[in-house]
DNA sequence: TCCAAAATACCTCTTTTGGGGTATTAGAGG
DNA sequence: CCTCTAATACCCCAAAAGAGGTATTTTGGA
């Protein structure tokens, strides 16, 4: 019997999937909370074989709260679970350590499926999703080294840009001349070949380094 | 026995639904699809008590499809489900004729009372959203989520300014004068307070508008 | 049918961007 | 010691953005 956590903010969905597993299944929802510090206490004083995670969760998200599972030294496979087949989302759950990915608008077979791989240390990708995974890891090179080019300051000054100061008062943050401010920012545009400050925004955020 | 029918994109969540309802409860979910025009075919050959209904579908959206029953003549009352609490969302489901508004992290009880009253024509009001509903109807829709506030074309004008676009562009693209277009981007950055493009998009996709 | 909101369009004006240069200084690394 | 990069700073200039108006047409809801 492989032994489920829940950690979903949505009580319908998590009890829905509760009551979804029948004995014959071999997989019973055993614990389930809203509250990603709850999941360490019931770590703690549970057995549990694979967690099920939602992404996107107010306050402490399906991430971080893999992120503080993983630090506190528990081992268990985590199959993250969302709405959402963003490849940035999957990058940051793969590059955490999340053991599978599947999307809510999955059947219940592919779940079944998705919890047993998952409980066996295997990865499970969606396959709406595995076709985005793919092309990520084929086009990585280039996309993240454009990124990589960026300086120290200038990614700052873009941080300062998403916060809707212009040059002049980002000068003055950081105790520069506004010449210099206009100097970076053009730099930024050249490397990473955007028009306007929105596309370089909308970039940069996509790219996760703001 | 009061007879569901479930319209939702994510077969997970209807399945976990299903499976739910005992035959104690009373209720059963005894036709589910995720397309918003099978919908009418379903409702022409079967007897259906309650449509539940998820706001969020691709293609045809909740709110769309039941505009789309009601337009065809079939009376059956209509529980919007949610993961957002939206006041415009919650305003366009009730002004369309909705008969009830839950949130997807209701309880299974919740659901279940929801539920018989939606059967019975009472509405209902899941309790996290009945605050700002309460607000709404005094006259102060105020300022939870100032996206809501945007209208169709000023979100499409955002998503081309991400896209690196001038306004002389985006004029071109939407067959509008660059007047207008200017004229789009200024009620913009009054209604979401913000003093740059690069803010916007910031706070647009921090909002998941785009 | 009538009203309100949305979308459309145009005007003027100042400030800011974006694009083209050039150049000095500090620091890292061969 | 020399080179390369990052950070700094300044010049010019055209284009765009931003901020203030006003006003018409379209559209959806009461």
């Amino acid at each position: 019997m492989i032994k489920i956590l829940i950690v979903d903010d949505h009580h319908l969905f998590a009890e829905g999937v509760k009551s979804m597993f029948k004995s014959e299944d071999n997989i019973e929802v055993t614990h389930y909370t809203a509250n990603g510090n709850e999941v360490l206490h019931l770590l703690s004083e549970h057995e549990i074989d694979v967690i099920l995670m939602d992404m996107s969760m107010p306050i402490l998200d399906g991430i971080a709260t893999m992120t503080l599972i993983k630090e506190k030294g528990y081992d268990v496979p985590v199959l993250m679970l969302t709405m959402h087949q963003s490849i940035k989302q999957v990058k940051g759950a793969l590059g955490k350590g999340a053991q599978g990915y599947i999307l809510k608008d999955a059947s219940k077979a592919e779940l079944k499926q998705a919890i047993e791989l998952t409980s066996q240390r295997k990865n499970y990708f969606h396959p709406k999703i595995s076709d985005q995974v793919f092309d990520y890891f084929r086009g990585k090179s280039s996309s993240k080294n454009e990124m990589n080019e960026l300086s120290e300051r200038e990614i700052e000054i873009i941080k300062y840009l998403a916060d809707g100061r212009n040059s002049k008062a980002i000068a003055k943050s950081l105790f520069i001349s506004e010449h210099t401010v206009k100097t970076h920012r053009r730099n930024i545009m050249h490397k990473l070949h955007v028009k306007t400050s929105a596309e370089l925004i909308k970039l940069a955020m996509d790219k996760e380094i703001i």
